[in-house]
DNA sequence: TAAACTGCTTGCGATTTGCAACTGGTTGTA
DNA sequence: TACAACCAGTTGCAAATCGCAAGCAGTTTA
């Protein structure tokens, strides 16, 4: 590892830990793919990651103490990867570059849909989803509130769309 | 260039613009510190890119219409280099990653204190900022503001933690 | 007991990076 | 008019990284 940084501004040091095509993806699968395991992240993303390449970005989130990794109590050979909190708060990077890209680029409409409503929920939205987050990765408790949460329903507009087409 | 993309979600076609070590430290330069040459970019940045990779990431920056080039008339050789709409655009992006990093990495304290102005400010003080690019890179005219300017601002406190080190 | 699945690792060719030197031209100064 | 400094890049090359494919040892499922 390479641990000395060419400076000490904060967007470089983001950069350092974070800019590359695949560590953000990884990322992304976490938090709105409930993606928690080596194959899943592997095998189930839309882009097609590389094992090696898998296996070392998960290597540097983990050692930047953006994931954590435990073992899986029902299945030796299985390890559940996790968020912390650190690496929850990345939602907001990824909400805006969604936004910026849905706004931008040739955005599929059913990949599309997640970063439409993002966007237009605003930081109070994502807001709530961190609290879920937390939840689901830290095991925090948290006040239930009523109806289907965040993830739910970014879920159901995605299936959403792609069973109307 | 490869024009194929690896899916058409919205995060994984803006990494596949933006997804390298240096292109947003451009940006962010251009955005922060104000440079529009070839060599500002190369000579004054903290980081020190290299000459091939900062023309390789300009000719990116243009073909996906973040930023425009065009002749400077004061002097042959120079082109000045301005952000578009799109380009000003990602200042939100920037604005997060760096309050992700002043939070979690080991950020200078003079380089940090322009994200912990731009974080405390929010969305509304962002909003300005993009106001003032889009005086000074696309030439609209803005509505003048009393005080200072938000870019004279984040530069004044910048070298006020200097002069005081 | 065999097949499928688990989280990776290894080999290797192709691409990308980054340093350094260089190019062809322009501008400022004496 | 001569010359140094400055301009936006380009080129060559070694080193590092990427990404595909195959392989591996152990575990679980049928």
């Amino acid at each position: 590892m390479t641990d000395i940084s060419r400076s000490g501004c904060p967007i470089n040091l983001s950069l350092e830990v974070l800019g590359d095509k695949w560590s953000l993806l990884i990322i992304r699968d976490m938090m709105f793919g409930n993606r928690r395991h080596f194959r899943e992240l592997l095998t189930k993303s839309e882009e097609g990651i590389s094992s090696n390449i898998l296996a070392d970005r998960l290597k540097t989130l983990l050692d930047e103490g953006i994931i954590t990794r435990e073992d899986d109590p029902t299945h030796k050979q299985k390890g559940i990867y996790s968020l912390t909190e650190q690496g929850i708060e990345l939602l907001p990077v990824l909400a805006q570059m969604a936004a910026w890209g849905y706004r931008y680029l040739p955005v599929s409409e059913e990949l599309g849909i997640r970063a439409r409503l993002l966007s237009e929920g605003g930081p109070k939205l994502w807001a709530e989803f961190m609290d879920e987050l937390r939840e689901n990765h830290l095991g925090l408790k948290r006040r239930k509130r009523a109806g289907p949460s965040v993830g739910e329903r970014l879920q159901a507009a995605y299936e959403s769309v792609v069973n109307r087409k």
